[in-house]
RNA sequence: GGGUGGAUUCCCGAGUGGCCAAAGGGGGCAGACUGUAAAUCUGUUGGCACCGCCUUCGAAGGUUCGAAUCCUUCUCCACCCA
């Protein structure tokens, strides 16, 4: 099976300029290509995880990644897929985001020997001079054409600024800087990104008359069409001190049915054919996929050990099991107690189970904390020093979230 | 530059002097059911020292016993005209 093939059957591709010019490319294992990564937080997320997944794909097929980092597209901000305007970054956030970025890239793409590279827009976006950049590549777009582009229709209605209607303009001077510099003729990115790609190929082939191609990855949808890779409090983060080992595992592992074997073909490395297998399973037999699914992605992102012990905690916690040893757990301090004792409610929202301490008396009065499996329903229920035993009580909120508190 | 309309709680969206911590929906959280799934039903959804108090309706002032609601100024947004 050809890297194409594999990329196909996997579902991984959205659309493309040429599929027969890219596809020979990229089997051959002599492409140059390019993906950009603008650095909007200080972490990757699962989107970028996709994208840095098909490059390795192809790095190990034999073509040449480039990672490019928007350090100068970042001061602009991409309008692609969003109803307002982003927040403005400074050089120094952008900086910084930029910094951890590249820490997390190098775990996953091999960037030694010039097998991939890394370079950063800013290098050459900063320096332009408006009336030159004007004059040598405004007049090869066509505002007309640009107004079309999906990426500005949803924004036609509630307004788009100059400065990100420049975004496609820079972008596509990223691909046609990259093509001079690095021979770089194809770019890769989410399929939001269409337009923009679009734009860079357009661009190439007015300024230099040659051929450059694009092609987009599907992005990761559930069953009902939204955004995969999102919490109520945000991104999955590849970053463990955004997103704990644990708290990953456990989104993987509760994904819908109707998305785990879509999840296992655009995520993992597993063989097709194991996936074929597992996509006849059906019912409750499904949860064996979702931990093979979560202990995967946990091992990609966070190694081996990390995702035993996310696996091993929660199979503990929600098979019953007496293992608390994964468990996040914290140390009562002095401080914790008054006359020697501490309050139900404090205990919950110091160790993070509920925000506030009114919800901390709701989750209470509806029955969704318990202490070591026995329900607590008086919002005052108070623990001494002494009730505390040597290996910890195990505080439950709702299903899913648990803390171990010990004594000193 | 001129005109018109708008800014309400996580989101959408009611409310136009006291009955408003603010309808309704979405989302979230919790309970029941279950497979750590979905669907469904129920409760809940500003904070706190919780039968009471405090802070919210773009911002700052003002009128009033009392303002999300009225007045003034300002900021931002949409649409129309130039």
């Amino acid at each position: 099976m050809t890297v194409w093939e594999e990329l196909k059957a996997r579902g991984l591709i959205a659309q493309v300029t040429d599929e027969e010019e890219i596809q020979k490319m990229v089997n051959e294992g002599k492409a140059t290509f390019y993906i950009g990564f603008d650095p909007t937080a200080d972490s990757l997320h699962v989107g970028h995880f996709m994208a840095l997944c098909l490059m390795k794909r192809l790095q190990m097929a034999g073509n040449r990644p480039i990672a490019l980092l928007g350090g100068g597209t970042g001061m602009i901000g991409d309008p692609s897929g969003r109803t307002d305007m982003r927040q403005m970054m400074t050089k120094e956030t952008i900086q910084h985001n930029i910094d951890c970025f590249k820490k997390q890239m190098e775990r996953f793409i091999d960037f030694s020997d010039g097998k991939a590279l890394m370079v950063n827009n800013a290098d050459w976006l900063l320096d332009l001079n408006y009336v030159e950049l004007l004059r040598d590549v405004g007049a090869c777009f066509s505002v007309n054409r640009m107004l079309t582009a999906e990426c500005y229709k949803q924004r036609m209605e509630r307004g788009l600024s100059f400065l990100e209607f420049n975004y496609m303009i820079m972008q596509s001077y990223d691909f046609y800087m990259l093509y001079q510099k690095y021979g770089c003729n194809m770019q890769f990115g989410g399929d939001d990104q269409w337009s923009n790609m679009l734009g860079g190929t357009e661009l190439i082939r007015r300024k230099l008359g040659k051929d450059a191609y694009a092609m987009t990855i599907t992005l990761l949808l559930n069953s009902e069409g939204k955004k995969m890779g999102k919490t109520q409090s945000g991104a999955v983060w590849l970053d463990p001190n955004k997103t704990s080992p644990f708290d990953f595992y456990q989104y993987w592992r509760n994904v819908d049915d109707a998305d785990v074997i879509k999840c296992m073909r655009l995520l993992t490395f597993l063989p097709l054919e194991e996936i074929d297998e597992m996509e006849k399973w059906e019912g409750s037999q499904l949860n064996k996929a979702k931990e093979i699914l979560a202990y995967e992605l946990t091992n990609l992102v966070h190694g081996e050990e990390e995702a035993k012990k996310a696996q091993e905690g929660a199979r503990a916690l929600f098979a019953g099991g007496a293992d608390t040893a994964n468990m996040p757990s914290t140390e009562l301090t002095d401080d914790d107690f008054q006359d020697g004792s501490v309050d139900l409610i404090s205990m919950l929202v110091k160790r993070g189970l509920v925000p506030t301490r009114s919800e901390g008396r709701r989750a209470i009065e509806q029955g969704g904390v318990s202490i070591d499996g026995e329900k607590i329903t008086d919002i005052r229920y108070t623990v001494s020093r002494e009730d505390i035993p040597e290996n910890g009580l195990v505080l439950k909120r709702g299903k899913k979230k648990f803390h171990k508190v010990l004594a000193k």
